[in-house]
DNA sequence: TCGATATGTGAAAACGAATTCATACAAGGT
DNA sequence: ACCTTGTATGAATTCGTTTTCACATATCGA
């Protein structure tokens, strides 16, 4: 079913099917209803294949990402992702990278293979890719992270105050040994960003949080959090609150205090981080709560508008993550 | 860059350099290699949508699924179908259904619009969507649902001896009380059979498993798994063991559990299923286990092997599940 | 020496849709 | 009567590949 078939039923050319179909140039009342009519009948689709090759332009957006699973962080941005993309009828194709420098450049050139209007590099692994992406001619936004890249559009979370605010939280309810359990920071932003808030809260509340308070992970493993926390616990202080800088890590550590037997707040207070597994603990955690499916969806809005114009200035979006309490910081007294 | 640029500068037609391309037809040594430099010199890429008119065919597998997230089942599927489709050298084409009816209608056209060489479905909603796909001539294969088509691929677990299984390791410790928590029988094969396995078992081992202890929910919602335990906990008759047919509903009876201070398996034995969440949770839960990413891996070699022969007879890929023992299981007296 | 057959090459025609161009006939102003 | 301008339509070209077809030339057997 083409444009053809729909011309030679409808006893008219092709040209006229086509500006039925785009509502554009001059067709006689009587024919553009014809044509409707012959074209809602034969229920023709468009092929968009073949229109993306005459347009230089498939309405496609490529989407890199490390992978869904098991952090559900990546998940939820793919939700976001698609769900703006599907409201704007538009279409994403999906890339995971697992963090492979590799595979994500072959990405690039898949992308670019299929004439893709725009990439949304979530987390990428390599400056030097999107650089090349960019390179290519193809609009590119960035999500989560900053590479030190100023002729981009990107989306960032503010964490420093979002973390800062979980730590004051803590503190305010009478806590002073707080511990930290977080990737370490030279991975990106995101993780030097955590880290940096949480210091600084402590220092402005007057507390020098000691070296083994502070624990770091090398990947965002469970079983990182499960074994930092067991450091923690056996260290020669242990403190009464941590701050773990990501669910991820929550998950293990709360399995380390089930096994102890250590009940949370009770016992030993937590605040979580990113609000993806935080919710389906036990107990549940207070966290901070990121917009990550608004961002996915941000990210398509701005590709779209980049589309449109491609010599509009460069924008960086910044978010806000927010507390969420869910009564894991137990007050002590002062 | 493209074909005719190459020719261009190797000095010869743009058919010659297709046929070095794909290595066909008859190409002199001299001009074969000349070719070939200038290819890797400009580093041309081909570009997939005019390939794709030319040969009626993109490479592109669609793959329309619920949502990756809340449910970590469906992150796991589209992780296998991505690997797969990555060392196969086809692209995955993802689309969310949100086990939307119209939108998964809209998605099959769209596909077909794209020119996909078929479709994978998880979980779909519709049986007639399904048959309208097959209608429209792309090869389909379905995961997770049998909706008694027997025209079409499909891929599915045989959940009754796996809950048989599992039950049974339950009774082999001593229960006789065992309670179940599931999504209500009616919405497929899934849910159906699962719950099959248990009786089955039950009834093997001579115990009529009271009303009672039989909990049904309406979605996946972890919250339903809290509400449905507490229901188990308060009634009149409380099991010494719960087999929870999704560690969705696990989640939420573990924050039951942990808020009412009982300890898994001291004071109460639990098995999940999915094993999704059960590695996550504390206690780390008993579970099956699916293999979910084979699941997803096996759909794209059937749609490939499906592409390469339309006429190949039907085939059904049944996987079993297993049993994966992190001893929330408490052995009672007999 | 004359076909066969193998080898090498490029021009041209698809694939399905969008768009430019050419052509046509009105109605309106001068 | 003639030139505009607005309306209406279809033929032909284009997008970047692949593939068929036609046309070479070389090699071999009889």
């Amino acid at each position: 079913m083409q444009i053809k078939d729909i011309a030679k039923q409808a006893n008219v050319s092709p040209a006229t099917v086509s500006r039925v179909l785009h509502n554009s140039g001059y067709v006689s009342k009587e024919k553009r209803e014809l044509v409707q009519k012959v074209l809602d009948e034969l229920n023709y689709v468009p092929n968009k294949i073949a229109r993306g090759l005459k347009n230089q332009s498939t309405g496609m957006i490529g989407h890199i990402l490390p992978s869904p699973y098991p952090n559900p962080y990546m998940a939820r941005i793919s939700r976001g992702v698609d769900e703006e993309a599907y409201s704007r009828g538009t279409q994403i194709l999906t890339l995971y990278s697992y963090s492979d420098e590799k595979r994500e450049w072959e990405f690039i050139q898949e992308l670019k293979s299929r004439m893709v209007d725009g990439i949304i590099f979530t987390s990428p692994v390599s400056r030097e890719n999107v650089k090349k992406a960019i390179g290519l001619g193809i609009p590119v936004v960035m999500v989560e992270r900053s590479m030190n890249l100023q002729d981009v559009d990107r989306i960032l979370i503010d964490y420093v105050p979002a973390s800062y605010n979980a730590t004051r939280k803590i503190l305010d309810a009478g806590h002073k040994d707080i511990g930290y359990i977080g990737k370490q920071t030279s991975a990106s932003y995101v993780e030097s960003q955590r880290h940096e808030g949480y210091l600084q809260a402590m220092k402005d509340a007057g507390i020098e949080p000691k070296d083994q308070w502070i624990k770091f992970a090398k990947d965002y493993d469970p079983m990182s959090g499960y074994h930092l926390m067991r450091e923690l616990l056996d260290g020669e202080h242990m403190p009464t609150a941590v701050f773990i800088a990501s669910d991820m890590f929550a998950v293990g550590a709360l399995q380390l205090l089930y096994e102890r037997k250590l009940r949370v707040p009770d016992d030993i207070s937590i605040v979580g981080f990113d609000n993806t597994y935080a919710d389906k603990l036990s107990p549940p955690l207070s966290t901070v709560s990121i917009p990550i499916e608004e961002m996915g969806r941000a990210s398509v809005q701005i590709i779209i508008d980049r589309c449109k114009n491609v010599d509009a200035a460069f924008k960086t979006l910044t978010m806000n993550a927010t507390f969420v309490d869910r009564g894991t910081v137990k007050r002590i007294g002062i």
